[in-house]
Formats: C-alpha cells, sequence, structure tokens
DNA sequence: TTGAAAGCGCTAACAA
DNA sequence: TTGTTAGCGCTTTCAA
C-alpha cells in the first residue's frame, strides 16, 4: 500500500500564489489582481481571469492572512479594549459587543479582546496600528490608558464615557431617559421621588440622570422634595422606610442590581412593590423583567450604540482619519427607551 | 519656531531593525538577537548585546508584529469560537473566558472573538493556523462546525461540550454535583423530589443530571417518585402544586433562569419556599444570590475551568500537536461545588 | 561571536 | 493586458 508520500495526514503545506501562478502560467501579480478584484475593475481579459480562478480552486489556493497583513499594512482586526473582567459578555455590554460583531463582520472585521491586564506598556503594545484596524474603547477607562489613547494614531471610539479625547464618542442621552422615567412618575401622580445610588459615581450617567431630576423635580413644583440617596446599602433606605423616617412614594434606582437589591429588601420587609413604593431603574437587562414585580426600567440602547460606534470606525478607518485628525470631541448621543412594567404606580392617595 | 519638520505630530515613521542596527553599527540578526533572546543563551559579547538594546531604547524601537507574525509563523492569537447563544448562558462563560484571559495573557497570547456569523465557508477562515495559533470552542456548537474542526491542524480545546473530536474537552462533573445536591436535599428529608427541566436538551449535563438524579432517588428507595417535569412554561409547575395535583416538596431546576422563573411565580401564586416547597438550581451565577429566597445553587467551575483550558491549549501549542494528534478524546471532569442559601430546607412533616 | 542571504507570502508601482 | 521588481520587517540557517 504505497500512499504516495502522504500516509493520512498529507503535511498540507500551505498552497502560495506563486504555485497557482506557475501552475496557470502567468504572473502571481495577475492571480492576485483575478482574485481579489472586483470583475468590473479589474483589466484583465476574461479568459484569464477565469483561468486564474479556475486554478487557485483547484489547488485548494487559500490566501496567507499573516503576508496579506505584512503587505497590505492592515489586519483588519478591532481592539476591544476593557479594563473590567470581560465585560464583553457583562449585562450592558452584551447588547454593544453583540451590535459590534455584526456590523464589523459584514465589513471582514474581527474582534480582539484588549483586558487592561499587567502593566501599561504591554497595552501600548497592543494598542497599535501594527496590531489593530482601530480600536473601541468601553468602560471604565483607567487613567493611565488616557495617555496612551492620546499618543497613538490608531482610529479609535470611546463607547459610553464622556472623555476630552477629539475622538468620537457614542453616549446614552440620559438626560432624556431621565425625563421620560420622570415623566412617567409624576404623571401617575408621585411627588417624594428620590434618586439612588451605590456610592460615588464620576460616571455621566450618574451625573446628567441627577441633574434632570432635579431639574424636574424642582419645576414641577417640588424643589423640596429632592432627596438624592446614596448609601452603601440599600438596606438602609428601606429600614428609614419602614421606621417612617423617610417615605418616598417613589425610588430612582441609578442601576438594575441596586434596584433588585431593594425589591427584595422591600419584600423581605413588608414593603408592598408597587402599592407602597413604586421602584424603578435604568439599565433594561436581566433579570429586570423576572423578578416580582417585573421592574420598570430605562433602557441602554446598545445594539443602536454598537452598530454606531463600528460605522465611525469604520468609516475613520476607510478615510485613513486617525486619531488626533478631529479638533474636538465628536459626541453622538442615542436615545434610550422607557420599559414600563408593574413596579410603578400610582402612590396611594395621601391621607 | 522653526519646529525641524515635524509640526505638531511627527507623522511617526516606525523605527526597523535595519536602523537599529545601521545606527549601532552592527547587523540586523544581531539586534533581533540581542533583543529577544535571553541573556544566558544569547552568544554575543556582552558589550553588543548592550549596545544593542541601548541603540533600540534611543531610537525608540518597537517590534512589527505583522513581519514577526510572518516570519515566525505565529500569531500569538486564540480564537474564541461561539454561536450565538441563549442570554443567559453568556453569565455561565462569563468566568470561563475572564480565566482564560489572564492565562493566555501571562503566555502572551490574546484573543480573539470568533462568533459564528454568515456561512461555514467564512467560518473555516478564520479557524486556521494561518490566522490563530489555538481555538477555544463555546457551547453551543453548530453541526457544520463540527467538520470544520475536524479538518483542520488547529490545536483546540472544547469547553463544556461533549465531542468525538480527539481532542481535550474541559467539562463540569455533573454527575458528582447532582450528587451532592441530592445529598442535601435527601438529608434535609425530601423524598418527592422533582428535577425540571425547559424543552429538550441535548447537552451532557442535562443527561447527567437527571442520570444521577434518577439513580440517587433509586438507591435511596424513592424510584416511585422519581419525576422528571418537562414543562415549555415554569407556571404549569406551580399551577399543578397549588391544584394539589402534584406536590414535591424540592425541584431542581436546570438553570438558574428557570429557577427564579419558578421562584418569582411560587411568589405570585402564595407558594412558599423553601417552606412548602424548596427550589435548587444550576449555575451559581447572579443574581441567584439576589432573589427572595438566595437560591441554594451547583456552581460550575467557570474559573477552573478557564484556567486549565488555556493550560492545555498553551501545551499543546508550545508541543506542536495539533488536531488529529490524540487518539481519542481526551475529557477533564472538574468538580462542582454546592452552595447552600435559603431556598431549601427541610420539608414540613408529612401529616 | 557576528553577519550575509534567503525566506515568510502577498501587494503595488512601474514597465513592457 | 500582463509581468517584473521591489518592498512589507523580521527570523533563521549557515558561513565567516
Amino acid at each position: 500500500m504505497v500512499q504516495s508520500a502522504h500516509p493520512r495526514s498529507p503535511a498540507k503545506r500551505r498552497v502560495t500564489l506563486q504555485e497557482v501562478a506557475r501552475k496557470a502560467g502567468l504572473s502571481p501579480t495577475t492571480i492576485s489582481i483575478a482574485l481579489n478584484r472586483a470583475p468590473e475593475d479589474c483589466h484583465l481579459s476574461e479568459a484569464t481571469r477565469l483561468r486564474a480562478i479556475e486554478v487557485a480552486q483547484e489547488l485548494g489556493y487559500r490566501p496567507s492572512w499573516r503576508a496579506r497583513a505584512l503587505a497590505k499594512k492592515k489586519t483588519f482586526t478591532i481592539g476591544m479594549v476593557y479594563a473590567r473582567q470581560a465585560p464583553f459578555m457583562t449585562a450592558v455590554n452584551e447588547a454593544i459587543v453583540t451590535a459590534l460583531s455584526e456590523t464589523l463582520h459584514e465589513a471582514g472585521y474581527h474582534q480582539l479582546l484588549v483586558p487592561l491586564l499587567g502593566e501599561p506598556d504591554g497595552w501600548r503594545e497592543v494598542i497599535s496600528p501594527d496590531r489593530l484596524d482601530g480600536c473601541v474603547v468601553l468602560f471604565p477607562m483607567p487613567n493611565q490608558l488616557g495617555q496612551i489613547l492620546a499618543e497613538t494614531t490608531l482610529p479609535m471610539v470611546i463607547i459610553n464615557m464622556l472623555s476630552d479625547l477629539p475622538v468620537p464618542q457614542v453616549l446614552a442621552d440620559d438626560h432624556d431617559g431621565t425625563r421620560q422615567l420622570m415623566e412617567h412618575l409624576l404623571g401617575l401622580g408621585h411627588r417624594d421621588i428620590a434618586m439612588c445610588f451605590r456610592g460615588q459615581h464620576p460616571h455621566y450617567s450618574a451625573v446628567h440622570r441627577r441633574q434632570t431630576y432635579e431639574r424636574m423635580m424642582a419645576k414641577a413644583g417640588y424643589a423640596d422634595r429632592i432627596r438624592v440617596l446614596s448609601y452603601p446599602q440599600p438596606e438602609t433606605v428601606v429600614e428609614d422606610f419602614v421606621a417612617g423616617r423617610y417615605r418616598p412614594t417613589a425610588v430612582i434606582c441609578h442601576d438594575h442590581v441596586l434596584a433588585i437589591d431593594l425589591i427584595y429588601e422591600c419584600a423581605r420587609r413588608g414593603v408592598r412593590v408597587p402599592q407602597d413604593l413604586s421602584i424603578a431603574a435604568f439599565n433594561d437587562v436581566y433579570p429586570v423583567e423576572h423578578v416580582l414585580p417585573p421592574l420598570t426600567a430605562v433602557a441602554l440602547p446598545g445594539q443602536e450604540m454598537g452598530r454606531l460606534s463600528a460605522e465611525l470606525l469604520l468609516e475613520r478607518i476607510d478615510n485613513r482619519r486617525s486619531a488626533g485628525a478631529d479638533a474636538a470631541p465628536n459626541r453622538k448621543w442615542l436615545p434610550q427607551r422607557l420599559v414600563v412594567r408593574e413596579s410603578t404606580a400610582a402612590p396611594r392617595r395621601e391621607p
């Protein structure tokens, strides 16, 4: 059983353009053009074009990604830069990353995970035009990253963060989201509305939500009822409520985790939601719809943010517009959507 | 203010090895060796070695990742291969991916996202030794992927799935996890224990959990009380319970989403957990600890799975052992951990 | 101990 | 319309 040199695994050597060219009796250049250029703008005789394609097919030719990357100075790779652990799977980022994948895939790009591990010098190594064609920066952003981003010429887009860098920033319109939520609550007849945070948040969403909350309370004539709670433990809110120290009729939570903790603390202490207290949250992600009662929430436009980010990035990659090409930050505020569920209702009539 | 040719952006041309060599009065080869080899096994005079490093430093030399990839036939990139999946699965994958990132990072590797979008031919393009040094396959795996994996020589590891491919598979020991949970429930005095699935699951976890459940019920003398529920809607379980059609004292849910829906349906219908019914789940991920009552759950060893996968992969990349080098699947079963919380308790005494 | 030369496999400017 | 010639920037024999 002489198996002519390949016993079982034919040791699959790569077929190169050279070989296709030789076999076709054409030059590598010609093959390259025939294979890569669209029929219309490839100035080759139809005969040679087809012959090139045919021979390539016949030999099972597959272009070498590495060689192409070197020659074209392009890796068709976009870095997903993030500090937290695997945020690309995290609830809020999931929709963003999924939409990014889809849009980038259509354009022939892949995503490289760039978790900010180890020393900043290592970050610089990968956040570079040599390794990537562009990058997307996700929340949160460590301080030392700013310097690196400022120095590179790599095209980039910053998602869900405010930055002074002169690059596109895709953001959620929290002023409008909060306005919608406040209108909903005010419309139900609430006057004692509190806003609740867990600790400090330098994030723009915290600032904007708070600003609009306070502005709308004032505009509705309830300036004296403004209350921004910032407890380390959500239990405190319910304890105060039960003890009668502070009894709002509605609480807006800065995020879904907080709201879910609060809703369960209410259940535990016998505070009925929404009869005794309405609860609303930001971030319409699992499991806000699966708790009792299902939460009214403002949804981050994750899909739109992902798609727009990809488009902005691809646009400036195509235009060879690198970082620093813009004079100022270019901020895109995307609208949020209020999803009303059972956790908010009209307050009980005042005694 | 004559700024000697660079107004602000010095148009940063890349510094090459050639240039460093010229400036140092040495050859590119020497510089390359001085920079990349460890001092001990780089047979260069200490003087030249230091000179090379010094000049490289001085010129701000950074090796070209693309050129190196071409020359060394290595991209230091690992593909994360996954199909679009139920959102709740991402929570389970998060720990796995995070641990993978850390271990791979230490070894100098990055991760490329390989969502299985578009046509399988496109998948083959990227799941290739030209583009990647290895890949990790995550659950679930589309049928057409099997063929591609079987044909490539790319080193790989399959996570949380059973496959006939002769490659390493990192799995959770569901027999043991279920045993722990069953011992917990039987120890509490439960006899009418049901196991609940949402629809069909070809996944090994469903099979193993069920097998061990049935085996242990039988061994405890409750063979006649075995009940495997597979309702499309979890409400049905609670409806039956309330109507008295079937009243188990404990239910084991195949996943946390199901358990949370169930716990919530119980609250709605007035079934007290755990007094009337104990509920336990698989997958110890958010928010099982944040619901009322917090759920007893079996934790998938995500971190260990991620780390082991990375190690197995790196090992066979180093050994140049590619797919097909093994004769049979190499399955690693990692232990799960039972986390007891408040959703399980002793059943009420029988009337 | 150091360097010359030949790849790695493709693309792109320029000729023919 | 096709082919020639240089790169792309580094690594790696192998010779000096």
